[in-house]
RNA sequence: GCGCCAGUAGCUCAGCUGGAUAGAGCAACGGAUUUCUAAUCCGUAGGUCUGGGGUUCGAGUCCCCGCUGGCGUACCA
């Protein structure tokens, strides 16, 4: 639709712009009083050195009979248009607006999550899986081929605490025997290890004790580092599988974590990396403006940097990506790049498509989650304590099996927790308010389910068949068609600026249109039933799809 | 110290590459349900957009200088 407008706008207007610029400029107005869509003139003064009043006053002459437009007004320099709600209501409905683009042939990779194995995941692990897997699923519908990958960091000092720990204390204990989730099994001594380090600082050489017979491959150690992380992965995949994402494939730190370092020394003979008095192999990045990194200690091991290069380096050649995703928290901002300049000096393949998607921390309103005072979120106990808040509220409104209502409570927790995780600005900080995250009214993501729900039952009870022919839509109706059809841009928008954020509150905007239009306009039964039975189906699948882009899965009754 | 990021209503956040009177949700107050799900809708109230300069027809948005907060700045991962 913006394209015909844009189109019959590029004609009438060729002497002072092009197709291309005017469809920059088109915005829409602050108040819908106003018109539907709106052309600043301002910047066409200088060139036709007329006022901006009298050239939207001449555009407005041009254009007012137009059949695209109901009203064509010249206001204080801006040309303001009203589309005409017929052909606005057909265009609208007739359109495919949630198809997915057809294949580019890009090939991305997108990494995310990527924890630890010594402690189950956390709050920052959910805000970074539903982030990239929204962000996958945006590429994906863009007509990317997408690799969704994960790194696990499954050795070193910290793993070996947990390890210690066990060996310690554990007395052969098993999340069976103890009846507790593998992952919080394994991440209980973790904390143990923490508390027991107060009274006997010994332990910490013990532990890196531990981690030198691990890396001399000691059976023993290297069978108890088996069984462990096996525990902490099957509660980890419980969890992926609870909340709704996947991998295509992972990565071991514990495969990758000494590689790297022949393609550093390939740097060294290229004289790209120099090796310092003492032995240690660096890298001057002084003229990018950041610091000397070293890269091989003098001992002749490897920073944890140069498997991340290695890493780049087995993507390329696995994946051929054009472009290769990190979904990290901003404190590693610093880290990706200088990745992205070793990557670059050393003229790799790899390096071209290099894009760290840095996300804002999540704070508690009593300040930084820290794991040593206990204030951490667990992610597996926020959402079964939503799911249950979820159960319970709509165990007030329906009787349903108990069956049913965990199911559907789990539904709505996983919108609430997502769409809160979502809606902020990726980039940005954020608070996340236990009490506020599991609300079910306003800006929610059960309102959204909600919405999605009134629609769906509308279609369910309806005895007519929709009908896809224009009319002149009421401004309830014309609003609801304004906010579909943004749909592709804001779709395009989020994937090219990897914004969620963007899509999240589109989805609000839709809803909040789609409510007040449920609420004005009757659908069964109206006169107009055919018609807006389009405009319900069409809403439905717009929400959908926008739902799904965002990794939040529907209720077709609530 | 240096670097990066942020600061918008009491609270949590929108505000797209500078455009008209700065918007939502929550909280407060007042309304709407014999009718498609009231987890909804409508209204009232609430602002020196951190402070100060600058750029221009126009600045919450761009530039500069402060202030406050966060995060980095490892031969940790």
């Amino acid at each position: 639709m913006k394209k015909e407008i844009n189109a019959v706008l590029a004609h009438y207007m060729s002497d002072v712009a092009d197709a291309e610029t005017l469809a920059q400029m088109l915005e829409t107005p602050p108040d819908e009083q106003l018109g539907d869509l709106s052309l600043p003139c301002f910047s066409f003064a200088r060139v036709l050195k007329k006022s901006p009043q009298a050239i939207a006053a001449d555009f407005a002459a041009k254009l007012q009979y137009h059949p695209l437009f109901a009203k064509v007004a010249a206001v204080g320099g801006y040309l303001n248009l009203f589309i005409n709600r017929h052909y606005l209501s057909e265009t609208v409905l007739s359109t495919s607006l949630d198809a997915p683009l057809p294949p580019t042939g890009r090939s991305v990779v997108v990494e995310y999550c990527s924890p630890n194995t010594n402690k189950p995941l956390h709050l920052g692990h959910l805000r970074n899986m539903a982030i990239g897997e929204s962000v996958a699923r945006l590429l994906d519908f863009q007509g990317n081929r997408i690799t969704k990958t994960c790194i696990f960091n499954d050795r070193g000092v910290h793993i070996c605490k947990s390890m210690l720990a066990y060996q310690l204390y554990g007395q052969g204990a098993t999340p069976q025997s103890l009846g507790i989730k593998s992952d919080h099994f394994v991440g209980n001594f973790y904390v143990l290890f923490a508390r027991k380090l107060a009274e006997n600082p010994q332990l910490e050489e013990q532990a890196q004790a531990m981690l030198a017979s691990w890396e001399a491959e000691d059976p023993a150690v290297r069978s108890l580092w088996q069984t462990m992380n096996r525990w902490a992965f099957e509660g980890f995949e419980e969890t992926f599988a609870r909340f709704g994402t996947a991998f295509d494939t992972a990565f071991y730190e514990s495969n990758i974590y000494s590689q790297g370092r022949a393609i550093i020394m390939d740097g060294v003979k290229k004289g790209l990396f120099t090796i310092r008095e003492d032995g240690a192999v660096i890298a001057d990045l002084s003229a990018s403006g950041l610091d000397e990194k070293v890269l091989l200690r003098s001992d002749g091991t490897s920073v944890y940097i140069v498997q991340d290069v290695y890493l780049a380096h087995l993507k390329k050649e696995k994946f051929a990506y054009d472009e290769s995703i990190y979904v990290v928290g901003n404190e590693q901002d610093y880290h990706f790049k200088v990745l992205k300049k070793l990557l670059e000096m050393s003229g790799a393949q790899c390096a071209a498509g290099i894009r760290h998607l840095s996300y804002g921390m999540v704070e508690l309103p009593e300040g930084k989650m820290k794991s040593r005072e206990g204030t951490v979120v667990d992610a597996d106990d926020l959402i079964a304590s939503t799911t249950q808040l979820a159960a319970q509220e709509i165990r007030l409104r329906q009787t349903l099996p108990e069956e049913e209502i965990q199911r559907r409570g789990l539904v709505v927790a996983l919108a609430a927790i997502k769409y809160q995780l979502l809606k902020t600005e990726t980039t940005k900080n954020m608070l996340f308010n236990p009490s506020e995250a599991i609300r079910f009214e306003g800006d929610t993501g059960p309102y959204l389910l909600y919405s999605y729900a009134r629609a769906a039952s509308i279609l369910r009870k309806a005895t007519v068949t929709p009908e896809i022919s224009g009319w002149d839509a009421n401004p309830f109706e014309a609003r609801l068609l304004k906010h579909l059809s943004r749909f592709p841009e804001v779709v395009a928008t989020s994937a090219k600026g990897l914004m969620p954020s963007l899509l999240a509150v589109y989805a609000t905007e839709l809803c909040q249109a789609f409510n007040q239009f449920f609420h004005e306009c009757p659908v069964l039964r109206s006169h107009l039933e055919p018609q807006r039975l389009a405009l319900v189906t069409q809403f439905r699948s717009v929400l959908g799809r926008a739902l799904y882009l965002l990794g939040i899965d529907v209720l077709e009754e609530m």
